[in-house]
Formats: C-alpha cells, sequence, structure tokens
DNA sequence: GATTATTATTTCGATATCGAAATATGTCAA
DNA sequence: TTGACATATTTCGATATCGAAATAATAATC
C-alpha cells in the first residue's frame, strides 16, 4: 500500500529532474522506462523543462542500432541550492549550480561558548557569503547536530551549543531568504550527499557511518533517506559494544569514535608506549594521529584496529537485519591509508554467514570535510520542485 | 526519486482495497485524505468495486457533526485467498474470505525424510483441502522455510527437506491452480501476518521476530515489507552475541533459539539441577518446557531469562538503528507467561539512551500456529489487484 | 419547525496521462 | 545506393484524475 499520510504527490517533472541528476545523460525513453510512465508524457513534461529553462538537450548521439537517443541534461546555469552544515566549532557553507557542481564554499570557526543566536547569524552571513549572485537561489539546506524534526524544520536539542533548543530554524531562514529550506541531523545529510553527490548514486540500499567526536549513520533504504517513525534511526552511538571483558558493557561511542581513539592515544602515550605521536597541549590531536597512522606508526595502528574491529562488528550486525549493497564511511579516519579500513573489512567480513548474507562494499567517502554541507544543498537538491 | 525498476504502476483500486483492509469501516472522503487523492477520484473507484461486488456500503453512519459518513467495507463473499506454510515436520493450511476471516485450517505432518517432491503433492494436497468450493480462489500465498527468490517464485534452498534447491514454486502451483501464487520466505511471510490480520495494523514500522528452532525477523518499514537488495535483510540467526566471557563470539541462534534453550534445559537436567522437568526419550521438549514455565520452574525460568537478555540486547541494536514503534514476538515463547517477555522488556529499556531512542511496544504475536499460514495467505491478499 | 453549520458525496468541465500508431533517424547488409 | 531493421520521439484520440462548485444528510440552534 502506499503508506498514507507521509507521502505527498509524487510531481513528475521532479521525479524526471531527480532521475536525470542520479543518471545524467539520459534520453526520454530511459527516463519513462525508470519512472514506470509513458514516453509520450516524459516528453511532455522535459519539453516544458526545457522551455523553462531548468533543462537542456544534449549533443552526443552515441553509436547503436536505431534512431540514436537525444540525451537531457541539466542546465548549470538554471539556479543554485546553497548548503550549511554546523558543528560547535565550525560552520561549513556550500553553494552548487543547478548541474551540482560547486560554485563557492566557506568555512568558519565559531568560538567556544557562542550563543545559538551567535551562530544564527554566522550561518546567515555564510549564506550571503557563498551565495553567487549571477544565479538564482532555488533552496537552502541545513544540516545540524543533535535532534532535530525536519518536518517542522526545527533543530530540538544539541548540548554543546548554548541555547541550541526548539529553534524553528527553517522559518526563520526560510523568512530571510525567500527560499525553502531543508533541515536534517547532519549524519543523514552526509548520506544525503552520497546520495546526490557522491558514491550512492546508483545504489538504491546503502548505509552512511560518520565517525567523528560521536558515531552516527544515516540510511538509504529503497532509494529514500530512512528516517524511523520518531526520527531516531540510525542514531547508533549507544551501541552496545562488547567490551573487552568486564561485566558492564560499553558502547560504540565510548569504543570507536574519535574521541575515545584520542583518549586511550593520550594515555598510553603518557605511560610510555613506543610510539612517535607527541603531546600538544597535554594531548594527542586528530592531525598528529593522521600523521601517525600515515607513517605506520605501532600504537596508532593498534588503537585504529581496535576501533575497526568494534565498528566491524556492529557493522556486521546491521548487515545481517538491513542487507546494505554498501557501506560509506565518512570521517577524518577516512584518511588512514587502510590502517581502520582494512581490519574493518576483515572483521565485517569473518562474521557474515556465507548463506544469508553479502559482503557489502565498504568504501570511503570522497567528498571530503565539506561532505556536510554538500549534504545539506542535497537535502535542498532533493527537496525542490519545478 | 521514486526509486525506479521495482516500483509498478499503483493502481489505485487495490490501494483503496488494501486501504480498507487496514483500516475497515472508512468512508470515501477518510480514503483519499489517507491515499492523497481527490474524492470525486475515490468515489468513481468505490463504486465501480461494489459493482463488481469487492466492496459494500455498511450500515452504522456514527453520529457526530455534519453529514454522516457512508462506511464502506470488504464483501465477504468476493472471494478467498489460500496460504501454506511449511517446514520439514508439517505443513499448515488455511483459507480467508476477501474480508479475511478464517474460512478452514489444516495441518499435515511431513514424514521425516519426506523429498521435496513429496512435500509439494502434500502442499496441493492440503491447498485442495482447505479450499472452499463456494468462492471464487483469487490468488495463492507460499511461505517457505530457507532462502527464497519471490520476484522469480524460486524457493532457492532449504537444508531439512531432501532436494529443496531452486525450486520453481509459484510458476508449478499457479500453473495447477490457475491463479496468482506468491512465495516469500516464511518469518517475512509472519510479518506480513501481522500486518494484514494482527497487531501490525495501524503500524508503518515494526520488527517481527520469530524464534523457534532458529531465529529470524521480517521488518515492515514505512508500511511496506523491506526484503533488502539481496533478500537477505532480517536474517539475523548469525547475529553475534556477547558469550558468557570466552573469547569466541556466539551467534544468537546459538544463545537464544528454541533449539538452543532445549539443549541447555537437557544439559542441566542430566546434570541433576533443581527442577520439575523431566526427560523424555533422553531430552526436554518443547511442550515440557513451556508447562514447566507456566509453573514458575526456576531452571527454566533462569535458562528463558538468559535467553531474553541476549535477544534483548540484539533487539536493543535494532531499535538504535531502525527506530520501529513496535516489535512482534512470535513462537512457542509467546506463551510462557511473561518469563521470557518481562526480562526481554526490562533490557532493551535498559539499553536504550532516553534522548536518541524510542522504547518500541514490546508485543507477542496473538496469531497462534497458524501464523505462517495467515502470513503466506497475506502475501496473496498484498499481492491481489481487482 | 425552520434555519444554520458542518461534513460527505456527487457533478462536471479542465487537465493530465496513457497507449497505439505514425514519424524520425540512425545502422547494417545486400 | 537501396532496402530492411531497430530504436527514439511525437501525434492524437481515449481515458483517468483533479478541483471547485453543487448537492445531500445530519446535528445544533433559534
Amino acid at each position: 500500500m502506499r503508506s498514507s499520510k507521509k507521502m505527498m504527490k509524487p510531481n513528475i517533472e521532479s521525479s524526471v529532474v531527480q532521475q536525470i541528476r542520479l543518471l545524467q545523460g539520459v534520453s526520454r525513453v530511459e527516463l519513462a522506462r525508470q519512472l514506470s510512465i509513458a514516453p509520450s508524457t516524459v516528453g511532455i513534461h522535459v519539453d516544458r523543462l526545457v522551455d523553462q529553462g531548468y533543462l537542456r538537450n544534449g549533443e552526443r548521439p552515441e553509436s547503436t542500432a536505431g534512431r540514436p537517443p537525444t540525451l537531457i541534461e541539466l542546465n548549470p546555469e538554471a539556479g543554485q541550492f546553497i548548503g550549511i552544515d554546523l558543528d560547535s566549532r565550525q560552520v561549513y557553507g556550500a553553494s552548487v549550480d543547478f548541474a551540482q557542481r560547486l560554485l563557492r564554499d566557506r568555512t568558519v570557526s565559531v568560538k567556544s561558548n557562542e550563543s545559538a543566536e551567535g551562530v544564527l547569524k554566522i550561518i546567515e552571513e555564510v549564506i550571503n557569503d557563498v551565495k553567487d549572485r549571477s544565479r538564482n537561489l532555488l533552496g537552502i539546506g541545513i544540516a545540524v547536530p543533535g535532534t532535530v524534526d525536519g518536518a517542522k524544520g526545527m533543530a530540538l536539542h544539541y548540548r554543546y551549543i548554548r541555547g541550541w533548543q526548539n529553534l524553528p530554524l527553517a522559518e526563520r531562514l526560510q523568512d530571510r531568504f525567500g527560499v525553502p529550506v531543508s533541515l536534517e541531523n547532519n549524519i543523514r545529510a552526509m548520506a544525503m550527499a552520497e546520495r546526490w553527490f557522491g558514491q550512492g548514486k546508483t545504489v538504491d540500499d546503502y548505509l552512511c557511518l560518520g565517525i567523528r567526536s560521536g558515531i552516527g549513520s544515516g540510511m538509504v533504504l529503497g532509494g529514500e533517506l530512512f528516517r524511523g517513525p520518531h526520527n531516531f534511526a540510525g542514531e547508533i552511538g549507544a551501541w552496545p559494544c562488547r567490551s573487552a571483558c568486564g561485566t558492564e558493557s560499553k558502547t560504540l561511542e565510548e569504543v570507536a569514535s574519535l574521541r575515545a581513539m584520542l583518549r586511550q592515544l593520550t594515555k598510553s602515550v603518557r605511560a610510555g608506549n613506543a610510539t612517535s605521536l607527541t603531546l600538544r597541549r597535554n594531548r594527542v590531536t586528530i592531525d598528529a594521529m593522521l600523521a601517525a597512522a600515515e607513517e605506520n606508526d605501532p600504537l596508532v595502528k593498534k588503537v585504529l584496529r581496535e576501533a575497526a574491529v568494534a565498528v566491524g562488528r556492529a557493522v556486521a550486525q546491521m548487515t545481517l537485519l538491513i542487507d546494505p549493497e554498501m557501506i560509506i564511511v565518512a570521517g577524518p579516519i577516512a584518511n588512514t591509508n587502510d590502517a581502520f579500513l582494512a581490519p574493518l573489512r576483515d572483521t565485517i567480513e569473518h562474521l557474515l554467514p556465507p548463506m544469508h548474507a553479502q559482503m557489502p562494499k565498504v568504501v570511503v567517502s570522497e567528498l571530503g570535510d565539506l561532505v556536510g554541507a554538500l549534504g545539506a544543498a542535497a537535502l535542498a537538491v532533493h527537496a525542490w520542485q519545478p
């Protein structure tokens, strides 16, 4: 059945544009096939969208039998989308054109103990900053940490920014900039970034795993972002892990988040273990860890491996449950040159029973620091209608 | 986007009938609201379906303000669906009328070491047996153990029936009985039974947990059965569990399946632990265990509690990932009078972080032994089109 | 008892979509 | 070069759906 309330009329024109975004360079007939719609109907809408300047006819009629298809493509000039990503320390902004190519980006530091209102001001500033004056603004997406209610456009709670509670963020920005504003949790925004900009374009079921200060995940199931009925889907920070052998069980975040890894490294360095790491303000920094990993530092490799085993165990469990085609790992750890990824893959593969599960492709996000901002833009892209 | 290939045109008339099945006693306007369709359009289709004898106008115009709605209901006489469920020991069959009320059921034992062909013969016999001669047969559903390819209607593999490999089951039965045949894994069929007959009618996201010889689960997400891209979703038998303290990790099935529990009970009884249980052919039977649980036998309660803790841990993890509204537990264990359910609930609740998860309702299936057969019938109901 | 308010359903013209046939545009082989 | 063939797109009449207004049926109120 159609799932009642939630589902809104799936406007054909926006489906057409979305399909082109995913496949880029499709013919009318191919669109008709993908969307289960009559070719004549597709023709009507494509023509209209071309007239309106959103699409245009591409060049290369490739060589096969029969009349060559007219490839349709996005018109980059048709407008722009802006995405904002933030945490307690930084605000990232990016603008992309209608064909989803990056136009501008900007990163601004947030001074510690900044208030919610102060952060909002910075967000507005960054939006103005990355906005391309020559293009029509079509939508804004915001990726925020903590809990959100996307449908109402409210940021519900985030403990690391003072006063960040029940903010009607979407409404405020909508009034300010006069365009639709989409709001989402930032790990789910990352999953959207992968769908519209990254490796999730042609995969309909995948899990995006974000390992930063905390650990969270975003899911795309059947081609759509899955939020869960209470908006908690993917909040795996508290995933019970097997601790070495203690009676108390630890959570995934306590075992494998960046924070946890750095804490353990700091402890080990202080204890005088063999390593090339040095302390800075009495702590190990992320950059130091990444650099050491690059140089095969034994201590760092060991810590990364332990984290990978814990994460791998959890990922194996998730794979048993939802059977994803792909796992996309995002976060600084992506740059550790297989010190994390290899043991992760091994652990997963080792735990999956051959006949009742399929090993998912495990890859690293290629979108870099802007992944959150791009994801936010992706939200706006996804929500846009002609 | 619409998820391309998989999605077929969602025929309005079948959506209407399905919505009525879920809500029973709905007006035209309410249907229009639920399905996001114009009331006038709903009217056209309802009238047509009434003409064709599938639906009929109900009686009771309840009392509120305004013109009272005309409640639409299913016409039980419109036909029947048949569902078959099987494992290596038994074949269950059930027929239901168009309003989903049970007509007949039959259970046949399969002699051990029966061949696939023999089981097929029994299936055909049971179908003929539960078929109501006075009603038009509209569809058949088959719930089989092991791996399946529902789209192709093939039973792929099941180790406990000789020769049960790559059987084109749907095709064969379709030829034999001349109606559409739906095939599915039997735990997923149970999830469908809950959706169409049981407690999943008004819940769009839930997990159905089957604890029998093995352990498996079926998921309904966003109102639809979720199979996963490789058809492995929910195959959680191999879920890594924390074993007491050993180095090797055990699987959920090795810790909490009926088979595992009985094995452990048998061992304990032989070791002379205090219990009212007695051995039968040198083993503890399921019925003996259930009876002892009813009488608060301490050994049985302990074993059930340990299993519940293991399952609860896994369910908590699953809840973190997919955020279901409800967990439905099916299997003989459902009759153990909270000896299993209470510690299960406690374990889950204890592991869920208050701000990032919502405790799902944990209930027991009320459909009894026929749950699989009803689920199979539900598959046929779900697949049916006017 | 008549009137008003309220919700459900039907009516009916405008628009959207479909589906089959016609047309367009290429390759390939004789 | 010409004539099959294959595939893409458009044309056009039939059908489906929408949306607003009209109509129907009841409770509440005067």
